[in-house]
DNA sequence: ACCAAACAGTTCCATTTGTAACCGTTTTGC
DNA sequence: GCAAAACGGTTACAAATGGAACTGTTTGGT
């Protein structure tokens, strides 16, 4: 009665899903239980992070995140002064968003764990195998030709 | 400014999450439109389809699933005529679920789609790397020793 | 110069989710 | 054999999400 020849855990997608949660899980704990941040929160932070001042739509446009959502996660980020608005001068519609010192403090410490957790993540696994991981994940992700 | 040591495309757990929602994304589009389901409804279904009746626990243990969704799901499921439960014999506690001809139908069209996205999805890239790809997943996920 | 369309970002509402408390059943300790 | 704890599953309530409609600003066509 069952149908042989399609077995879940070989179905990508589903594979995919089942270890980014996993993966993302004790880093998970580590923001929540540390700065009761979302996961759009740290991931709108890290952005500023990595890459510096941005808008919410790059932001969006970069991270593949509803603006609401992106919306919403920038005000909280705020309210807890890990960020700063200002209106940009030549176009008033776009706000550029900063982080505080604050929020760079934070980002520091949020980033050194990523690191670490990564690290225990990884242990283990040959470090040519990881490459590899990578980039076929860089391949399906669409993050390698996707940045506008 | 930029904290040049840490790049958020090379964070396993990010790049896992982006590249599981670019590739999943298809196939939800399909279900979605298809038989109006929701996420944990195709995964309640298809563990059904795969492995044959079993309980919600079950379902939970083998998908990481809450169980509160999945409960949900079931009810969704049942509602929709894809799935009967029957309450066990052994113990009054615990319901049987098993897919109707109905379900089976429609696990068979979804796990076929399923089959083709995947399939869409690896095209182009060697067989081989997604040998790998797989089997560092499957370690990841922790889905390899961890079926109770 | 003007009006319509496009845009950045926010708000509103319905749907989905997570946490905790709950119900009935089975197991455990004494 | 009986009370208490553990269990499978559901419900209730608060929080998070997604889509559509909104505000204010800029752009483009005429």
């Amino acid at each position: 009665m069952t149908k042989p020849d399609f077995h879940l855990p070989h179905f990508l997608p589903y594979l995919l899903n089942q270890a980014a949660e996993a993966a993302s899980h004790e880093f998970q704990a580590y923001y929540r239980a540390r700065y009761g941040m979302l996961r759009t929160e740290w991931r709108v932070l890290f952005h500023l992070g990595c890459y510096g001042e941005m808008s919410a739509k790059r932001v969006c446009e970069l991270a593949s995140i509803h603006k609401t959502k992106v919306s919403r996660a920038v005000a909280a980020l705020e309210q807890k002064r890990f960020l700063s608005r200002s209106e940009s001068e030549a176009d008033r519609r776009v706000e550029r968003l900063a982080l505080t010192p604050k929020g760079q403090q934070v980002f520091d410490d949020l980033s050194t764990a990523a690191a670490r957790f990564e690290a225990s993540l990884v242990e283990g696994l040959p470090s040519e195998e990881i490459a590899h991981l990578r980039s076929a994940l860089l391949a399906l992700s669409g993050l390698d030709h996707r940045d506008r």
